[in-house]
Parts: C-alpha cells; structure tokens; sequence
DNA sequence: GTTACGACCTGCGAGC
DNA sequence: TGCTCGCAGGTCGTAA
C-alpha cells in the first residue's frame, strides 16, 4: 500500500521522467479516477494538454506536477495507484484510468488504480508559508517526517492533547503526514507501546522517541525502494521495493518477535488488521 | 471543535 | 468447478 516512503520512490521517478515534458493528450477511461475533479472529463483534458511539467513536488501522500499555468496536477495513489511511465504501443494495463501523451516525448505516462481510490485532479495552488506554495486541496495535511521543515517537537505538542489512541493519531494525516497502517505498526513495535494507549498518557520523551521511530523506519523504507506485498505498488518502471524483509510486525501474525521471540497477534483496529508482539507491546 | 465510524471499491483467496 | 464471503485500507462525510 502506498503510504510515505512509496509515494517518495514514485516521484522521484516521475521528477526524473516528465519535468519540463509537454502534455499533449489527455484519456480518462473511469470517471472515478478524476471524481475530486469538478468538471467532465473533457474540461479535465482540455485543461491539461499544452501544460508543461514544471516540477514534481509531494506532502505525505499526495504528490502534484506543478504546470506552466500556475496551477497543479494533484495525483493520490489511494490503496492500489501507479503511475506508470510505458512506451508508446504498450498493452494497455487492466485497470488503465488515465493516459497522458506528450508532445516532447515520445514515452506515455499511465495512471492505473484497480481499487479506484486514488485519482488526480487540478488545483490552484496557495501559499502555505513563505515561498512555499501547496494545492487548495493539500493546505490541511500536515508536514511529513521528510519535509526539511518538519518539526517533532511540534507534533508531539499536538498529540498530547489529542483524547484518542496512538494508533488512531499517527494515522492522521493532519497531525503528521505520510504515515498509514504498515508504518505506524512498524513505529509502534520499535517503540514497545499498544496501538491502544491513549495519547494523553505517553510522555514527552516517549512520543519524541516514536516520531523518531516513525522517520527512521520509513527513512529505511526509501532506501529499499519502499514496501511491496503484491503486485499493486510498483515505482514508475513497475519494479517492487525491497523492504517487506525488513518488516518487524506488519503482516508477520503468528511468526516469532524479532525481540522476544513471542508470537505476532493481529488484532481488529479500525475495520483493518493491527500488528503486535503481546509481550513487548502491553497496554498499561 | 473533536472524535468515531461507515462507505467507497475491486481482486484474491479461503471455505463450502 | 463454481459460488459466496471476508479481507486489504486511505480518505471523506456524517453523526455524536
């Protein structure tokens, strides 16, 4: 599943491939992929062909191409999103949403989504802070662990006046961004502490330690390309990343504690799957 | 204002 | 063999 770490393989690819590439043609094959989008399918293509590619720019999850226009190409990947770059008589892919031709290059780039919740749409863009410009649509996420700007200190600040559980706030993307079910698990194991604490009773120095657990491990992620369990995240050339052997807790149900040696339990959190070691990590 | 929860969606695998 | 059902989970809208 694309969270931080995948979306960052994504667009470094995408920066290296279409920056300063001109749009020609626009297909959108499900309406679905462009539903942020306000008008028809049509308008979506008539607005994008001439646009130059200026940059490729990413808070947490979202990625956007900044265009000539001054406005933007928000893209997210949602569960199952890809963004292809294929040559130009490739076989179109099974769930192909939306297809990009350029008139200075001779490769195509596809959006392909088989859960259809990710999709791209266009936005102005706004200021967020000095010299930093951000999609209408982005303002509310907050900054990602790489983001120069991140700061911790901050968002332990906020977490600890949040009356929920750690899971359920490292999950919000607008306290910090970038973090979804496999990372958090991840961070949470790293840290000893139970999906289920409450925010208001982790101390300072705790919650300082699990951001940091949280940066480290996705940090680790980028390096191996990202977290692939399937075929469903790839980077713009469709290769997997590595990082699934260096997963402590997500996706390991009954198989030992790489600290204890006790079993991996799954528990049912949020209507999704919950990763822990029973021993390590205890509530209370 | 904050928190919790259901809906959205499709392919795959397990179970019958 | 073929069918049904549960599961995967990021985001948003709505209810409390």
């Amino acid at each position: 599943m694309p969270e931080l770490p995948e979306v960052e393989v994504v667009r470094q690819g995408l920066a290296e491939w279409v920056t300063n590439k001109k749009i020609e043609t626009v297909t959108v094959l499900h309406p679905r992929a462009i539903r942020n989008f306000p008008g028809t399918k049509k308008s979506f293509s008539n607005q994008l062909s001439g646009e130059k590619i200026l940059t490729v720019n990413r808070r947490g999850k979202y990625m956007w191409m900044e265009l000539s226009s001054g406005r933007a190409l928000v893209t997210h990947l949602g569960m199952s999103g890809q963004v292809l770059i294929q040559k130009p008589n490739h076989e179109p892919e099974n769930h192909l949403r939306i297809r990009f031709t350029f008139s200075n290059y001779k490769n195509e780039m596809h959006f392909v989504d088989q859960r259809t919740f990710g999709g791209m749409h266009i936005d102005d863009l706004v200021d967020f802070s000095a010299d930093e410009l951000v999609p209408s649509s982005v303002q509310h996420i907050a900054r990602d662990p790489f983001d120069p700007k991140f700061e911790p200190d901050q968002v332990v600040e906020k977490l600890r006046l949040k009356k929920t559980e750690i899971k359920r706030a490292l999950l919000d993307q607008t306290l910090v961004s970038g973090i979804g079910n496999i990372y958090a698990d991840e961070s949470l194991w790293r840290s000893k502490l139970h999906w289920a604490t409450p925010t208001s009773g982790i101390s300072k120095a705790k919650a300082l330690e699990l951001i940091g657990h949280a940066t480290d491990v996705m940090r680790e992620a980028l390096a191996e390309g990202g977290t692939s369990f399937d075929s469903l995240y790839v980077d713009v050339n469709g290769q997997s990343g590595y990082f699934e052997r260096g997963l402590s807790a997500y996706g390991r149900e009954d198989e030992p504690c790489h600290r204890c040696g006790r079993l991996i339990v799954r528990d049912s959190f949020m209507n999704r799957s919950s990763f822990r070691c029973p021993r390590c990590q205890r509530l209370g």
